[in-house]
DNA sequence: TTAATAGTTGACCGATTGGTCAACATAGGA
DNA sequence: TCCTATGTTGACCAATCGGTCAACTATTAA
């Protein structure tokens, strides 16, 4: 009990050195390079002059590349697509179709508005090396079940789809359109396309 | 005229050293090397011990690994994307609405036929290096180009659907789903995801 | 002060990367 | 039988790959 009084929140007990970076600002250079550049297009020196650090900094902390990959992976999934699931959730961002409509308008968006043709981190990690890394596998997994319930949580909302398996279906189909939009949106140009196809995945 | 004689049809008049190998059988090897593992992913030590032939050999005939990649590429939109129209534009193989529906189901039944989780090797090239590379980037366009006009040409065979603009959203979204199934084979095992999306995008 | 702890740094490692090349082999044409 | 043209081979290359480590620095606890 004693001890307690002075630590009440117990706010931090740093031994030894400080640290000269701060980790988040870190990982998330770690995560705008594996998302362009893929896990083997991405090399320890792009790590290195990209974050700053030296190599025994980051083997320190992470434990080698693949780790560095693993934390970027479940970073995206906290940040990124937890955000889109919560737009997606969010009661007071418009009507159900509006924010699937928003939902499907990110990835075009993110390249008419931003110049960003990256795409999906989990998408292209899934085309990547997925089949070869189960914890690879298991974040891309986490991240679609994520958008998944989202997605549904959405959809029992509209009237106009009878609850049922109908809700679980719609999700899915959905998930895979985004997929294929975010997938495409690397390779063509053509925004007109995407555009499209989102309108027409759009009637249901 | 003298020389024509002789040369007919002009076969063939192959100088030096003949070729111990065949360029098909060699090329098909590249193709599913990069198809599973892209570009930077497979090594040339890979595609030496993969197609049997030394550096020299390759280099001579490619020119260096990304030819090879490119040649890849030209030699998977010259078979498989092509045969995959083919069988959308064959009247012989079923109603439009169940062409269609084979379309969607082969990177399903990639999976549950041949334990194929490779996806679509231009949609894999997309997720890896597209953006930086344009021939890369025109030789799925070409791809896309190809199974779009196809898709459009089945479209336009099933009454249900009025010609006009309809056509061109409806197979924007077809190419759209069946490349996010494609990339979600190699990320996904869950398989009823995958015929729950297919499905559903058959809903129109 | 002095340990103990943790962070930073640059030199270093073997292995592998994509790529080159000279020597040699095998064919057709003169 | 040469000559020319092409194919094959293995040795070789610098550069880069991911990764390690000992020396040094900065901090807190005793």
């Amino acid at each position: 009990m004693r001890d307690d009084e002075n630590t009440t929140v117990k706010p931090k007990i740093p031994r030894g050195r400080p640290r000269e970076f701060n980790e988040d600002d870190v990982v998330l250079r770690l995560v705008n390079l594996f998302w362009d550049k893929g896990y083997e297009g991405t090399s320890l020196s792009d790590i290195v002059s990209a974050t700053g650090l030296k190599k025994g900094s980051l083997y320190s902390l992470y434990g080698g590349k693949r780790d560095m990959y693993l934390k970027s992976l479940a970073y995206y999934n906290q940040q990124y697509v937890e955000g889109a699931c919560a737009a997606l959730r969010d009661k007071n961002s418009g009507a159900p179709r509006t924010r699937i409509d928003n939902f499907l308008s990110s990835p075009i968006k993110a390249v008419t508005d931003n110049d960003d043709y990256r795409g999906c981190f989990l998408c292209n990690a899934a085309a990547n090396i997925a089949k070869r890394d189960v914890d690879v596998q298991q974040s891309i997994s986490a991240g679609h079940d994520n958008m998944l319930q989202a997605l549904e949580a959405v959809l029992r909302e509209d009237n106009s789809i009878v609850d049922g398996p109908d809700i679980a279906r719609r999700a899915r189909a959905l998930l895979v359109t985004y997929t294929g939009l975010r997938i495409l949106v690397r390779a063509n140009p053509d925004i007109e396309i995407l555009q499209d196809a989102k309108k027409a995945a759009l009637e249901f």
